[in-house]
DNA sequence: TTGTACGCGTTATCAA
DNA sequence: TTGATAACGCGTACAA
């Protein structure tokens, strides 16, 4: 016996929601869904039932029949990495307006696991997809083409999106960086590197290729090591680097600002003058660079416009619009500060 | 007429998969969801033609039918407050291994957004809620009970949980960094915050009613702002700290780690001596509180496993685990470091 | 403006 | 072990 208890234990539907107010199913998911299509007198009837009964939409029936899943999935390396969630801030403030939600995983800087996470993701069906850099195997690139999903790479500029790609070179700023270095008139520089993902190699590459063209060798300037990036391990990699350069290194690129901070929190421990005694310039410019003392050169990107301009990006092919450019260069600057200068 | 094509545009189903398989459908879910109900051989026949065809099951049809989401949903206040992102990497790993997906969301610290959000959460059926405090609307919490959905009210200790409950208690937390500093022999504190969530305004009526007990007032000790915490405004409340207390403050409790970092810094530029003239005490314990010079005295709470933990209250439940206790006690642990000791 | 019939892709149930 | 059939709750297409 079927029993129309208000608060029975049986989920509500929107039949449930059209018996109560007298009217079709139909009429029900267009209040929810096209209101402007139903008689204000209706609107109202069917909205009080709605509202007295808690009525939620199931989302997956609703998904399964229409096709449109308002899901946009995302895909960062880590969560504990202030720069990806930057950027997320500025996916989830766009999509959130525009009524998307956003699946987010982490792939903890894995390939692997990244193949892993988008399967999931493609088995919600999402209408567009928001990855971080290039590095996908071969069979997550197939499966990304084969979903023909709108798909945003970010955080790097790539050889070859496979899609739509908004980022920047870390290269061109890691050599930028040296360049800098240089002009200051810092002869013996060095560079440390954590875990090194596909941009920190890149800003490597930018490094050792000033150096040559400056005629200068990285032998014993480079030191890294295959843990994570943390302020503790920015401390070690500098003694390692001192250690490794005889105590003659006179300026540290570190591959990020947490490595810097460690660097630089550690020779102040050790009594090492920065600037005057030595260099350091970070990377990706976090708050505290500009505050701590002496503060902190850094590279500044502008992750949150990163992440609205991807979420825009996604919506703007939802929309139709083919004539956007696929391919975005958000650029960079570097932020001269006295950890660099006033030498 | 209906044509095979491998790469048509039509999305692949579990028929297509059927079809080249030469079984019925049944048979190609059972060797997704219950392998060992096949026998070896249909089964690795199933699977050839799901890797060739590159098949991804349809999340929305299978949830439909199934009425299990395999969704948890995780409302935080903020994605760019390291505190919750801890917290979302312990909830993140749990779910992740457990078969989960995680539905995120960020309120933006507004009740009214949080019910907006968790309506959106609960269309997805979520089979578990970890949402952020207790300061949901009315609304909310009637939506939330009436959907019968396991939830962990997480980062505070609640009077009334909706149902599971972790944390820790920031007033007493609060209550125990003022004795600290008195104990230090600082007299004189004061207590500066930035837009206060309700663990905030806890901790800072913790600080009131050690300063009572001891007989002290914290008129024109207490300075805040409704601005979003940051390194930058820790420096600004010093500043304003100083001015209405004509200087006279000896021992500042920062309501967070990055205010107490501001202050730090600002301090260290206006040559104010840390400790010895001023105390400085931070909340939560960042990596940089450690590393800091002089470093920061603060409070650490181990977020990444109370993420660890709600995950796993939501998922002993859902197991069917009934005996749990419903309500966990984190603590947390008063760091003393160099910036309110050694005076 | 409102309603009817049907299908979305999968799984539960029951039968073979 | 495998399969046929009927849901699951909603939206589309079309009709009234």
């Amino acid at each position: 016996m079927k029993v129309a208890k208000q608060s029975s234990d049986k989920k509500l539907t929107l039949i449930d929601v059209a018996v109560a107010a007298g009217v079709s199913a139909i009429t029900v998911s267009r209040v929810i869904n096209q209101p402007e299509k139903v008689s204000e007198a209706l609107r109202q009837q069917v909205q009080k039932a709605i509202d007295m009964l808690g009525y939620i939409p199931n989302q997956y029936a609703s998904s399964l029949a229409s096709s449109k899943s308002k899901v946009i999935g995302v895909s960062i390396p880590s969560l504990s990495n202030v720069v990806f969630t930057d950027v997320l801030r500025g996916v989830y403030d766009v999509m959130g307006t525009a009524g998307y939600k956003v699946l987010l995983v982490d792939t903890h800087y894995s390939p692997l696991e990244e193949e892993k996470m988008i399967r999931t993701l493609l088995s919600q069906s999402p209408e567009g997809l928001i990855i971080t850099g290039g590095d996908q195997t071969r069979t997550c690139h197939n499966l990304l083409q084969k979903s023909r999903v709108p798909v945003v790479q970010i955080m790097e500029l790539l050889n070859e999106p496979l899609d739509m790609n908004i980022g920047f070179s870390h290269w061109q700023a890691g050599y930028d960086v040296v360049t800098h270095l240089m002009e200051e008139g810092y002869e013996r520089i060095g560079f440390i590197a954590a875990r090194m993902d596909p941009r920190a190699q890149q800003r490597m590459l930018g490094f050792k290729k000033a150096l040559e063209n400056a005629g200068k060798s990285w032998k014993n300037f480079i030191v890294t090591t295959p843990e994570p990036s943390s302020i503790a391990v920015g401390g070690e990699l500098f003694k390692s680097l001192l250690a490794s350069t005889d105590g003659t290194v006179d300026a540290v690129f570190c591959v990020n600002d947490d490595l810097a901070l460690g660097a630089l929190f550690e020779s102040q421990r050790m009594n090492i003058n920065v600037p005057g005694d030595l260099a350091i310039c970070g990377f990706n410019d976090i708050e505290a660079s500009r505050f701590v003392n002496p503060s902190l050169t850094s590279v500044q990107v502008n992750r949150y416009e990163m992440g609205v301009k991807a979420a825009e990006m996604i919506i703007d092919r939802l929309n139709g619009k083919m004539d956007q450019p696929k391919v975005v260069d958000m650029g960079y600057q570097i932020k001269r500060r006295q950890s660099s200068t006033n030498r």
